[in-house]
DNA sequence: TATGAATGAGATTTCATTCAT
DNA sequence: TATGAATGAAATCTCATTCAT
């Protein structure tokens, strides 16, 4: 602390107002609703975060888009990767929980299973800003390896472990060749990543026409279902 | 934030030439070859871009990577932009020269045509620095629209369109089934680029056992041609 | 700079109570004797302020060492300076005035008185962690002018004043040799004044060996008195 | 680092002087001294620490004091603390090794040496600023831990080991009376200690008259050899 | 041509104090 | 009377870029 801060300046200069001027405005308002900052911040840092990078959003920005001043948002999370954490925790861990669900009580077609996971993934994540996290663990990983351990255990590990389990499922079932389940989920996830990352990088920059990105995972389903060959004998 | 100051460098590589040892003997102290000097900084740009990302890059690391001062190198690129710019030609745009000679020239079928660009694209950009070229793009495209513009121009566009011409000659030749050649490029890229960008990033951290990539990658292939269901009459 | 950041607080004292533990029982879950508030907060603050030092010493912390919150802190004390007044008078003024009458009622020899008034001194201010307001008087002064003026006024002054007095006494009953009284008075102050501070300051630290302070105390006063020379003649 | 450094700020307000006007006052002659530097930021650093304490010492006030800016002084010393380090090093650390060759080449009476080493102290180091460095020292102890560690082994223990020596010497050729060299040393040095953190503490308030420093001192020394107490039969 | 000392805007985090409840 | 959420001015340290030599 510097001690200037308490030695009373010398001669604090009239706080009066120009009489007539409109009170200079009152700071703010200075709400107090605690429940909501948390989700409040939470929001503002998703959109920033992945719109910016994790290294070059500036906490008072995420501070300022929740509608509170900067040392409030150090009231609630305690450092710039506390905030990204939480941030991981709400925006994605929630939903491996929800296809978790939905996978385990499936009881129709591989294929359509596979179908019905891909698009949700799709829709809940790709489609939303969530869908840019993991742009952004990508660039910083590197730069930030306790965030991107963390990242790993909490979202991509559990993603991997859960689509495994849907290809091993389609094997036993004699619904799909008999190949390596793990590196299969690599060969899924690849293409859906793929746009995901695009739509929120380059695709963000108003640029070249950029494909429909659901033709594109539509195709891309069906291409790794049924190949780019047409089938021999294919009745 | 800067994240050198929280990713505690992996522990900065002994710049110290072994005592007694000629100090890496430049060819003459002062006076060393010129001609080199801009090849010697794109390299040490493109490994630290790669690295670290374009914002979190330090100028001078760049600089003392390539064994010359800060000042020396703004007497070749005019700023850290123009540097990356030049190092995306010197790494990228020569590769995809490259291919376009290797496609126009080719006789074979097009499945082989594919596989060969695909393995081709794979060790010369894919497992070389270059790689991660596209992970950082990525990440900095919103923050560096300018970068951005120039990537999608110089190396985005070129390479889809070289693709787009490989499965329509496939297509024209009966070998695939009718489909939209420029969105098939993106379900081809996708996991490609998956595998670098992972390689990149989370591979970096000394993690949980990634797949073997090249394993991966020839499953895709395959599966992108013979798709993941069983053929009802396989012959 | 805040300390807080360099000085990885020496193991912050673990505030939870024994699970189970009646939580330190206040007779009143909201409803404490309103009386004894000052009083906590007086101690809480000289147990921090003479830690840490003025400026180093958060509000918040004095507040919640004395059980309230925050803003209880400003109900009683309108300022950090304000407290830190009140503190002092609480802990040193009052022992002043015990001294006084003290000296004045004294009979004896003023050899005796001497030795009296510092041990008084040394057992109930140096040992006590009142002996360490004057160590972060020492440090502060120059910052916090107004403070420094009140404790000079309030404590100094009036001690030395006193000291004096005693001098005086031995030396208009024959007893010491003619010195200047405010003189000799700065010469007594000075070593047990050092062995306070070194206590509340390096002596905290856990280091080298601190020779026994009440030895080396006994030993000054013998020096003072009897001179470090052996006595020429000395019966 | 912020993208937003280096991404060119949307149209750079043209930086025209209004015309006429005394063409903005380059920044500074930014001049070049290498050699000279570390001098000057050593006293800079020296006076204003002495003045307002380590932790309320603002970096920037320093590299302002030494003529420099802010990043100027990170140049030279990597933190605040290693500032610190470096000004104590330059400070006392030379003139504890003075006063060594002094001692061991001395060949009087040890009565006479004393007296000569406390002079030398008082007038090198009391009246310089460098004595109020043990004042910030004794203040923020606690706070810092490390630089008390460093301070205890640079300054205080050799400076004690000195001195005792002194009193040995006396003791062993008989001059003294046979004390406790360690304790002794506590209170030779006690008084002078509280001169001088007097000095830089209330003294440089502009107070009540303090008492000569050095009519005190030599009372001090007069008194510690000789007593307080006349002799007996003295003469 | 090459150097590297110097600059200064900027980023994170802290904390005395206020005030709605 | 008591709370504790909210504020915002500071303080340390970083780094792209300049420029005297």
């Amino acid at each position: 602390m510097s001690p200037r801060k308490n030695a009373p300046s010398v001669a604090p200069p009239a706080e009066l107002p120009a009489p007539g001027a409109p009170a200079r405005k009152a700071p703010a308002p200075r709400q107090r609703r605690k429940e909501a900052r948390p989700q409040e911040l939470l929001a503002a840092a998703l959109e920033l975060f992945v719109e910016k990078g994790f290294a070059a959003t500036r906490s008072e920005e995420v501070a300022q888009r929740a509608g509170v001043s900067k040392g409030t948002l150090y009231l609630y999370y305690p450092s710039k990767e506390e905030l990204f954490k939480a941030m991981v925790r709400e925006s994605l861990s929630s939903r491996i929980a929800e296809a978790s669900v939905l996978i385990s009580q499936y009881e129709g077609a591989t294929t359509e299973l596979l179908h019905r996971v891909m698009h949700l993934w799709w829709t809940e994540v790709g489609l939303s800003p969530a869908g840019g996290i993991t742009k952004i663990m990508m660039a910083e990983a590197r730069n930030f390896p306790e965030l991107a351990s963390f990242f790993h255990e909490e979202v991509i590990a559990p993603t991997q472990a859960l689509l495994a389990q849907v290809i091993q499922r389609g094997i036993d079932r004699g619904e799909f060749r008999p190949v390596s389940p793990m590196m299969t989920v690599q060969v899924l996830i690849g293409p859906m990543l793929h746009l995901v990352l695009f739509q929120h990088s380059f695709g963000a920059c108003a640029h070249l026409p950029c494909e429909n990105p659901a033709d594109v995972l539509a195709l891309e389903i069906d291409l790794l279902l049924h190949g780019l060959c047409p089938r021999p004998a294919a009745g």
